[in-house]
DNA sequence: GCTAGCATGTAAACGGTTACATGATTAG
DNA sequence: CTAATCATGTAACCGTTTACATGCTAGC
């Protein structure tokens, strides 16, 4: 999730670290702190495998920045993960919402449709918390509160994400 | 979210590993499988910390069951991260799905509604996932659909969960 | 004079993923 | 006979968190 966001924001345009760690800070809606001790080896990481290179700027009134640039082969790589995503990004709403961002700079409407399509398929399968006997618990069926909230509120999620999917996988194959 | 998982679902009777992480597995919605890489590790971890034991029991067709009970440490170390949860579990939906999971061993009801107060006070903040000039972008600033989508769709998911947060803390006030 | 923001990084510890390893019973 | 389910675990690898480390500028 972090090599996305730093492959999905370089794609629209050279950044340096520290902008780019606010962008992705704002992606996950702030829910946790990129740190830099993620960050920094993960552009290493990207840099050893030829997918950015760094070119040092000097910063106006700071440390020298050192600007983040994708090559050709990160380029690719962030085409590549937006068109066939890991398992995960596709069942985790969180991750999934990540490979949102950044789907639109898949150009072809086809692969667009086929990840929303996968989404959907996922949502599609009846889904609980609890289980009994193998069967999903229904939120009718709780004493507890908390557990009949949680059981509503992804219902309530999983109903208005599906419409969303839907229409839009409607839009794009029009 | 694993430990507290853990001592969640055994806080309300021993459960044995297999068992346990079947359970958890459903917890998590299927996102992500439990692996057994994660789960032996935890618990050696939480009986070294004296928070649960372990004694064998002949398994029926399969390897001997270790069954897994909580110690009064175990039970005393859960209701203090129900009642005072760490930052991640109150802004990340996924982890704060798992603290509601449990939050009715809490028997305080003033300390539950206080954890639903933490997380409502956290989505009043007006959020995005996109910045400009540190203001949030709205869903109609974009062209991308799929940026749209992501904005609406928070939206809706943000007004429903505020709604229940809303009406449960009043019902555990009055 | 101090705090917030800009800007870069490193190192140890921890925990999770992936792959490996074993073996019995039951249903098709 | 074969696959799924029950049942336990280990080890290498990898990435994240947490804490540490540095230093300049602008605004109060």
């Amino acid at each position: 999730m972090l090599t996305l966001s730093i492959l999905g924001f370089l794609y629209e345009g050279p950044l340096h670290a520290y902008d780019l760690r606010a962008r992705i800070s704002g992606l996950s809606g702030h829910v946790r702190p990129v740190s830099d001790g993620a960050l920094y080896p993960a552009l290493d990481r990207l840099e050893k495998a030829g997918h950015l290179t760094r070119h040092t700027e000097p910063g106006h009134g700071a440390a020298p920045r050192r600007v983040l640039t994708l090559t050709d082969t990160g380029r690719a790589e962030l085409l590549r993960r937006l068109a066939d995503p890991a398992d995960v990004e596709i069942t985790d709403r969180n991750s999934f919402f990540v490979l949102l961002a950044f789907l639109g700079h898949l150009q072809d409407r086809t692969a667009q449709a086929q990840v929303l399509r996968r989404r959907l398929d996922f949502m599609d399968k009846p889904a609980s918390f609890f289980y009994a006997d193998g069967k999903p618990l229904r939120a009718e069926q709780f004493d507890d509160p908390f557990r009949r909230g949680m059981l509503t509120l992804a219902r309530a999620t999983s109903k208005s994400d599906r419409t969303w999917l839907r229409e839009t996988i409607a839009e794009l194959e029009a």
